[in-house]
DNA sequence: CAACTTTCCGTCCGATCGGACTGTTTGTGG
DNA sequence: CCACAAACAGTCCGATCGGACGGAAAGTTG
């Protein structure tokens, strides 16, 4: 071993199954990605891994054993982009629980996850994979969000609108995303830190 | 030719048209609900409607033309659910506009059109035919609102809110729906309204 | 090193997709 | 009343879908 030219002359069949899994996972990420989920077929999946059609029948039987290993990959994503530490300046604590939800959600992950929540509407298999997976997402970033802001009388519910006003914010600039001209989306952003200020001290006082 | 017990033994042309346009529109509508956007084939409708294949294509050439009228399908029926004046009791302005704007997202237009938005992040078609659409409902919303409060210096903004935030709710709500144990969209509704009385009567102080 | 397991590969199959096509019925204008 | 156009119907086609299958290659173990 220790080739210095060769990336990995030999690697053990845990290495390669792997490696192999996560070309796989990844291809059928992109698809989901640039031709949403209808597109995302095994065909083009394998042709975008660069693997032969047994190979992804081989690791993956099903189409939906595929995309089911997709959602793991899309919640590890989304965890991931959450685990990161924000940056808590006193007094402005509630701008950066905007800002990291935000994140998530401007996340290609997040457009992936979408594909897959909705076409979970109609799947009841896809339904069944996708939701312990959001239940999880969920949690975490009502974590995350404590993390950040410390006790708060109505913390949970402000990090809940803070969740869904972002996500609806999100969905509305899924259309006008390319060649934004007023940007939407970071006016809300922006007066919606403001109203949080207000509401986070309102409560406070109350 | 006179038969009695047919319905309309002689009708119009443009009758006739209409009639089976309509059709052929509702069981699309009708397939996109109950099986998602991949699920709204040419074949399907056809069987739901009720008419023969070719019948179908004479009225939409393609599927992307019979798409764009269920999108004005959707747009119209949303419309109407806007439309529909709401109960202004003094006070409790802003109550009627989240009200309203729930009604429209408990609309099972709001889930087609849920289905056609995400489909045409990736279909340049679809959002063609959607942007404008969404357009004129985001400015029928916006109407409506202020039509419910009268003029407001942050009616807009307020309006930007709810209709965002609710979008997300009614997002999250999609996978539980069916069996909702403690009607998460429900508190989050309740307790908005009472953060809405707040934000507008600190902005109409300040 | 030989037997064995596992990963990888390419081809084939039935089903179904969107769309093209020709023929038949129905309403309309000269 | 009759020729014409439009609405309606059914069949066929190429492409592609998800999945099945047997064989070749790589890795593991006696």
């Amino acid at each position: 071993m220790t080739r210095v030219s060769e990336p990995t002359p030999r690697r053990t069949q845990a290495e390669r199954r792997a490696a192999t899994r996560a070309r796989v996972v990844e291809a059928a990420f992109a698809c989901l990605l640039e031709g949403g989920y209808a597109a995302t077929t095994v065909g083009a999946v394998q042709q975008r891994a660069g693997v032969a059609r047994g190979t992804l029948l081989h690791h993956f039987p099903t189409r939906a054993e595929l995309l089911a290993a997709v959602v793991d990959e899309v919640a590890a994503r989304r965890l991931q982009v959450l685990a990161d530490p924000a940056a808590p300046e006193p007094g402005q604590e509630w701008d950066a629980v905007v800002d990291l939800v935000w994140r998530d959600l401007q996340d290609p992950a997040f457009l992936a996850a979408l594909e897959l929540w909705v076409a979970a509407r109609t799947d009841p298999a896809l339904r069944a994979a996708l939701a312990p997976v959001q239940a999880r997402l969920f949690s975490a970033v009502h974590r995350a969000v404590a993390g950040v802001v410390g006790d708060h009388p109505r913390g949970a519910t402000l990090a809940q609108f803070t969740i869904d006003l972002l996500t609806g914010t999100a969905m509305a600039g899924l259309l006008s995303e390319p060649g934004s001209p007023g940007d939407h989306a970071e006016v809300v952003r922006a007066r919606w830190k403001e109203s949080l200020r207000v509401l986070a001290g309102v409560s406070a006082e109350a």
